[in-house]
DNA sequence: CCACATCCATGCCCCCAGGTTATAGAAGCA
DNA sequence: TGCTTCTATAACCTGGGGGCATGGATGTGG
């Protein structure tokens, strides 16, 4: 019997949702999709997996027992594939946004330079997961941005941190001025990622600066760079780094900088304690060896706020 | 990344055969199709498994370590499916051909008034796998005919035996007979197992009872009955059990009793120790139960030969 | 009590991936 | 040189996986 292992993801999904529509949504495909694919999965097993229900799909013993080996099964797939791509002298960094990815050509510069016959190759991730694909091991190391959920699990070394703005609708009155204070966006929807996003989440709704009690406002929920700036510019705010300005553009759209923010911080994150990858400690020493040289390495990459915050 | 199981086994076939070629005529598909999926495979692992040449696909260094851990994912994948079938209740049960499944409905039976609330589930295998499924994984316990190999790694409870005869071509002057001395087979072109199949190919071409010296001459090589009928009708013999006769019938091939034949014998064999089987002892105790019966069990399913040998 | 929201299931359509056959190209071997 | 034996390519067909729209069942709130 053979499967695709996406359909052990769909699975896992609609086990951990308790409903396909749920999981639908998490995954980016239909609900009749899930259906049908779920569906297929107990036709393959002749097994049936779930119980339906008004409230949703229940687990059934099967369902439970199925459940419980899946994850070992996706994890040794991953680890697997990364395996494979050490052997090939691949090292696989994922990254979120543009944003971020503009630090990655010093990295592999600097990588290439101490292990000239790797090769570095780059993976975008949704904002789904803001580990880059780390918490699911699809890459060996990646760029992210700080705080995320489970960074306590990786080994991280700060980057630089840039400036964080608010993109505003055009046509808001916020963005006649050149720069806001935080305190004037409190009552503003704001474009949200998932929630299982955690600290992350908080983080890019402001939670930190927002002296304790002033709730936010969730105007939409994302998690892909044309829904949030859609959002935006259907009268939404949403806080962003810098560089959005330069990567994220749209003419309803504006950036502006915001007094009162932390700034966002970029890292580069490695699984702690990984066997054979002493190539990622190499990585994580050159770009290390890179920053020594100071600001006029940010400078140079381009990630640098293109203003010193209004 | 994902990827379907079936692709991990062509790679692991393509890997162990060395070749696309000898690769499809195992996994029983075109060479086009192969090469396509492997191209697919190092495309989406963006890293080369092989290294092609004139005389087949060698892995490279990252191929073996992708081959080193493929049969462990498929290995994982297949104990999962087992253990969900246990967890809902389903035993499977493989079987090679037709004859041997005159067994079956009893074994069902028996089994069924041990453990009510259990289904059965019946899986068909090709000559490629005397195990019929129990090898790779891929059932509960199997009807399988002695002697096979690897069957020592199996608990196997003998069920009853039937007489060998040969299939002949219509028109082949043995065919006019009632009965054969094998003897008389002795130089006629076989038709015989893949020769992965071991003791299970020369006990199905007369090895035991060629007396010492008489090799034997291979027809034709399938692992399919329609094929195994077709390389007889065009001139090829096959030994065969008496069975067959009633469940492989085609109007230019015949069956005939051999004298000189030790008879087929039919077992239920299933993994030694695994965990969480019980229910696998009691089949084999319900089965063993009814074979005390004696012969009145074996000819109530009717799984007696016809004739006593001629 | 009805209207609405929220699930999952179904029907219809499109498109691509994976299969097949036929054939080409390269390379050893007689 | 011709034959065999590899893999690669091309052209084609089909099944299934995905999308949208909609239906059916079941709670829930006004």
């Amino acid at each position: 019997m053979d499967v695709d292992t996406r359909l052990l993801r769909y699975f896992a999904a609609v086990a951990e949702e308790g409903s396909l529509t749920g999981a639908a949504r998490r995954l980016f495909v239909s609900q009749p999709a899930l259906t049908k694919q779920i569906r297929r999965l107990e036709d393959d097993l002749e097994v049936r997996l779930f119980v339906r229900s008004r409230s949703g799909m229940a687990l059934t013993e099967a369902g439970r027992e199925f459940a419980s080996r899946v994850p070992a099964l996706l994890e040794g797939w991953d680890e697997a594939v990364r395996a494979t791509g050490r052997a090939a002298r691949v090292l696989r960094l994922g990254f979120l946004d543009a944003g971020a990815v503009g630090a990655v050509p010093q990295i592999i510069a600097e990588f290439r330079r101490a292990r000239p016959e790797w090769r570095v190759e780059l993976r975008q991730f949704d904002w789904s997961d803001p580990s880059a694909g780390l918490a699911r091991g699809e890459v060996d190391a990646a760029v992210v941005r700080l705080p995320f959920p489970g960074q306590e699990s990786f080994t991280i070394r700060e980057l630089f941190a840039e400036e964080r703005g608010v993109l505003l609708p055009v046509r808001h009155p916020l963005a006649a001025r050149p720069t806001v204070d935080f305190h004037e966006l409190w009552d503003e929807p704001f474009v949200a990622a998932g929630s299982e996003t955690g600290a992350w989440r908080e983080h890019w709704l402001g939670a930190e600066e927002r002296d304790g009690e002033h709730p936010v406002r969730i105007g939409a929920v994302t998690s892909r760079p044309d829904e949030w700036l859609g959002a935006v510019a259907s009268g939404c705010v949403a806080l962003a780094p810098a560089s959005a300005a330069r990567f994220h553009t749209r003419p309803d759209v504006v950036y502006r900088p915001v007094r009162g923010l932390s700034p966002s911080r970029v890292g580069l994150a490695r699984p702690r304690r990984r066997n054979g990858e002493a190539v990622l400690d190499e990585l994580v020493r050159a770009v290390a060896r890179r920053l020594s040289g100071g600001a006029s390495a940010r400078a140079e990459v381009g990630v640098e706020p293109r203003a010193g915050g209004g």
